[in-house]
DNA sequence: ATGCCTTTTTCGAAAAGA
């Protein structure tokens, strides 16, 4: 391993971060790592098909590269400084013999990989449009079948990290103004209980865990000056499972990125854990 | 508020995003 602390653990950075576009964001992307040097980086709206990915500029940064991604829409790509192994694309990655999984991977929103030991889901949740959109109908048929699919994931007994943008902020602290938008999409009771659903009780909001009050956004709206009145969303988000969040030292939301000159209007989300956990003293080496 | 802003496709209007 690259960074080894004194008590032998090791520092892992995990971050999401929703491009809009990875060529276009490449400059962005590029200047980030360098600054942050996260461990793994997921990407999420790459916009590219796999064979026009930008791949050699991460890789001259030192990344090794995963990404399943599609021409103008969606798209995930994941970045790693540690080997990505057992890498699964799209649903049907963990669900075999699921029609549902494979009508549904046509939009490429889904990638995990298996990081030092870490499994690591990297999503693009679908947006929905309205609650009268018949885009609405197909993010909660998505999520039923994310359900099935960490469910799958759960067999192995990995610890678990799931991140991404998940187009859901879960409560009225995660909205600018809760009063006027909860219930709307992104809001609504139905897709908030889906993606709990999908989670299960075992997962946790790791951002949560360090920062309990509203005014933390992920997300701003590239209309109506949202960005200038801080009206923002926090749509992005890591969970982990119980052992893993044992590891956890700190979440953060870097949004000093969605002030820049031609921004993403995501902010990229980072966690920060030492893992593996640290062994207990060995007791028979004393003699 | 059928808007607002940004990106992509493929040259420019339309779709999608959230």
């Amino acid at each position: 391993m690259l960074r080894v602390t004194n008590d032998g653990r090791n520092p892992m950075l995990i971050a999401s971060w929703n491009v809009n576009s990875v060529r276009t964001r490449l400059e962005h992307v590029l200047a980030w790592l360098e600054h942050t040097q996260p461990d793994l980086l997921c990407l999420q709206e790459t916009k590219v098909d796999d064979p026009l990915f930008p791949a050699e500029a991460f890789e001259s940064s030192g990344y090794q590269l995963s990404f399943h991604g599609q021409k103008a829409y969606n798209g995930v790509a994941m970045l790693s400084r540690e080997p990505l192994d057992d890498v699964r694309k799209g649903f049907i990655g963990e669900l075999a013999e699921d029609g549902e999984a494979l009508q549904l991977g046509e939009q490429k929103r889904v990638i995990s990989a298996l990081i030092d030991g870490v499994r690591v889901v990297n999503l693009y949740v679908p947006n929905g449009s309205s609650l009268t959109s018949e885009k609405y109908p197909y993010k909660l048929r998505w999520l039923a079948c994310l359900k099935r699919y960490l469910e799958a994931a759960r067999t192995r007994d990995e610890p678990l990290c799931v991140v991404g943008d998940f187009n859901i902020a879960m409560e009225a602290r995660d909205i600018h103004d809760p009063e006027r938008l909860s219930g709307g999409i992104m809001a609504s009771d139905a897709e908030r209980e889906a993606l709990h659903q999908a989670l299960g009780d075992s997962m946790n909001d790791v951002f949560r865990v360090f920062e309990p009050d509203a005014g933390h956004w992920s997300w701003w709206d590239y209309r109506s000056g949202a960005w200038n009145r801080d009206s923002g969303w926090r749509i992005d988000h890591i969970y982990l499972s119980d052992d893993l969040l044992s590891t956890a030292r700190g979440c953060v939301i870097d949004k000093q990125e969605r002030g820049r000159e031609q921004p993403s209007d995501h902010a990229p989300v980072v966690v920060d854990l030492c893992w593996p956990p640290a062994e207990e003293e060995e007791e028979d080496d004393w003699e």
